[in-house]
DNA sequence: CGACCGTTTGACGCAACTCAACTTCGGTGG
DNA sequence: CCACCGAAGTTGAGTTGCGTCAAACGGTCG
């Protein structure tokens, strides 16, 4: 035991993949000592997949989770009809996966090319039982997710389409660069959805986005290269336009 | 400890207020012993509070958790200007408070008369500490919060006036009597929301949840009576409304 | 009874949607 | 390298669902 905590000080033990992992300590695998990261490791496996890959579909059975370790994935929930609604957003370090519940209430697909480290539900589940520090790090992930969901809910709910728009440029420009949150220099970034994405987070149409889209960089909120890649020159006008 | 067991299994021990609590064994405190059930008792407080009171203010410090007993609270966000969007509803036995965090996102307030178990943050979170059944148990609540409130984004996001108060019915029928989920039998209940709070709760005006549910009325698909009662012949019918 | 609050109803305006044409971007092959 | 193509994004014109403003209604309480 003083052994295992020695050896996770120095990471000596500690597998090569781990070690190099965005996750490794901001994660939830932060929670593990070495002992149960190599286990974990063991039976983990890296993946790439591609924009418009699906990787849960709704209300089927979950036999994986994952951390993110670079991209963005979007989870989405769609009515008979179609419409669809983007009900989340996962950057790295996230975890992804409904623990507890066999089949997941929404599907998740990559927004961006995304880095994943796979695993087998039922490892991780034991592992939680018995992992007091884990299931501590998943509770407080989750948290931090329905905080969200909830700040989102009013931007659904009481923004207008302008604000929409403004607030959704504000959250990606701190996920990106987290420091820039109140700083007041330019912060430049690329979109990691299309408009069609942008629209299904906000809840507009495609072209209601790309309006007030050109209505910001009009009024020089912000500048657009390319139709993906956004500099914003001042983030408290950004701000303003969000009514944050 | 064999002991404290036994005596769990035959209620001795348990205090009288909590043996009668609706919580006992649905909400958090069923992951409790007896021996933590005594402790936490003696430095818990019964209140009942009326329609209107708020709980915790948005951004206040939150020195105290609690557990709803009877009643609905609603949790609201606000924006700068004043537009207001309730972002969840509390159900006995759901556990109000937020672990982890000196300050709440939200304000919470009463939207009936409310029965509340009351006990100090700092004593709950020592308990949390050492007791994972008792960060199960909360993980579990925040989770399911969690598909909660994405589900209802989908609903501001993407549903029209009047799929939204069909799918605000549909959700407190359920509530509050989840055996009628399917069931084809007449449900009849009142609703804990004023107007006022049903517009904040779907994103909508007073005006327009008032004319879609004058507009369901008249299609048959629910009655009316004394503005908060109402009674639904046939769920299905609400449900293709709700487009669930 | 009259004041008040919550709710309903009606008339009108506007923000966002729909439909449609056009432009730009990014990749692919001649 | 440029020509071509489909996908993604922009822009415009017309429509509509919901918000706004205003008035009336009904129940409750002092």
């Amino acid at each position: 035991m003083d052994e295992t905590l020695r050896k996770d000080i120095h990471n000596s033990g500690v597998p090569a993949l781990c070690r190099a992992c965005e996750a490794r300590h901001r994660g939830v695998c932060g929670a593990l000592n070495v002992e149960q990261l190599v286990l974990l490791n063991k039976h983990s496996v890296r993946k790439k997949v591609e924009p418009g890959d699906e990787l849960v579909a709704e209300e089927q059975d979950i036999s994986n989770y994952a951390n993110v370790i670079s991209g963005v994935v979007k989870l989405t929930k769609m009515l008979p009809d179609g419409r669809q609604q983007i009900v989340g957003l996962q950057f790295a370090p996230d975890f992804l996966g409904r623990p507890f519940s066999k089949a997941s209430k929404h599907s998740a697909e990559a927004a961006t090319e995304v880095e994943l480290c796979a695993f087998s539900k039922s490892l991780i589940d034991r592992m939680i039982a018995d992992s007091p520090d884990l299931e501590h790090k998943l509770l407080e992930q989750t948290l931090n997710e329905l905080d969200e969901a909830r700040d989102w809910m009013l931007t659904l709910g009481r923004k207008t389409a302008a604000e929409k728009v403004a607030s959704f440029l504000h959250l990606i420009a701190v996920h990106i660069d987290p420091e820039a949150q109140d700083a007041d220099g330019p912060i430049s970034f690329d979109l990691p959805l299309t408009r069609a994405d942008i629209a299904d987070y906000l809840g507009l149409t495609i072209e209601t986005v790309s309006r007030q889209l050109t209505k910001l960089r009009k009024d020089g909120v912000i500048q657009i290269e390319s139709n993906r890649h956004v500099t914003v020159p001042d983030v408290l006008r950004l701000e303003e336009r969000a009514s944050l």
